[in-house]
DNA sequence: TGCAGCATGTAACCTGTTACATGATTAG
DNA sequence: CTAATCATGTAACAGGTTACATGCTGCA
């Protein structure tokens, strides 16, 4: 059977956070809205349609807690299919569109990877991510080198911003790399 | 007369690119498709129509090149009302939600402010960025000391990228701050 | 002649925003 | 008692994506 796709980067978000414990829609508002998770929609029309539709999809079920109480609380779990379907997504490889037009969703399944798929996948991940975002920064860098002279101030400062962003996230990756694989093979030593 | 307001990023982005110099639609989507502007959709079903809602809202005007022509061609150019609208849109305050819901809007007002509004405006949006994403950073400092014990590797790690990008962005404007007074006092001298 | 690229557009669909609505619980 | 907060939801709207459609131009 194919795995049910996940239609945005709040359902990942959403299926992320229940792929660590059952949560509601209320309790699922107050991370994106007092975390670093802030970046998504914290909004009941943005969140409750979400749920409603990862659980016509099947990757979720919620139940009510509390039946007898005047007021039901629904309680959201990720089922088996769901956390196929999570699992999938965070595997799929890291392409250069994602590295353009997804940066967010990578964090995204970057976060919840530890819990839920092998190390060689992370360290693929990063890997990968290491290599696409430094070719795009090197893109970038070309491209602020031959236009920078005919920039104004303000675009040629704002262009140089982009280029030192890739920069960071490429550098992250390989220390993030380096680290991950020094702390693996001393786990390894003491088997 | 209330500014018009511009309905979106695409918007202020074609605005941006056509207060520069006019362009058809086509164009747009060229720049789009092989500059840095990447992160903008290139996608007609999102060009033409923005373009039109502009026309609708009195900011820019579309006239027909080379009539004669079998094949006609728009040429767009920015209006008073769109200069004035764009303008006032730079100048507004740097603002937290900018600075966590908008960073992509941020750059691109100030990658436009050059040529569009005085020194002193560039030097103000300059120390609200760098004040704003300065304390938005050690906000998530903070989040980063007190959470990432509990953490899972990868969740720690993609926090802490996310810590950095927002202390490279306030160095950032920092630096460019620094960089433009001096600049600007040198050509004072001159005087 | 045919094909790639130029140039503009439309229509269905989907996600998220904004604003509103409702009732229950808890704190003062 | 009443106000704030808990908790869930709906409806209108808007902007973008995807996919399709159309005809022209230049080149091989």
């Amino acid at each position: 059977m194919k795995n049910q796709a996940i239609d945005s980067r709040l359902s990942l978000a959403i299926l992320g956070l229940l792929s660590m414990r059952p949560m509601s829609g209320y309790d699922l508002r107050k991370v994106f809205l007092t975390t670093a998770m802030k970046t998504f929609s914290a909004s009941p029309g943005a969140i409750y349609p979400a749920l409603r539709r990862l659980e016509k999809d099947g990757l979720i079920s919620g139940k009510v807690d509390r039946k007898n109480a005047l007021r039901p609380r629904m309680g959201f779990t990720i089922s088996r299919r769901g956390r196929a379907a999570l699992i999938a997504s965070l595997a799929q490889p890291v392409t250069r569109e994602d590295v353009v037009w997804r940066m967010d969703s990578l964090f995204l399944r970057f976060s919840f990877m530890s819990d839920l798929v092998g190390e060689e996948k992370i360290a693929e991940f990063l890997h990968a991510f290491a290599s696409e975002t430094g070719a795009y920064f090197k893109e970038l860098e070309g491209e602020f080198r031959e236009s920078a002279p005919g920039l104004s101030f303000s675009g040629r400062a704002a262009l140089k911003l982009g280029v030192t962003l890739f920069r960071t996230k490429a550098q992250w990756a390989r220390r993030t790399l380096d680290e991950f694989e020094k702390r693996n093979s001393i786990k390894g030593d003491r088997r």
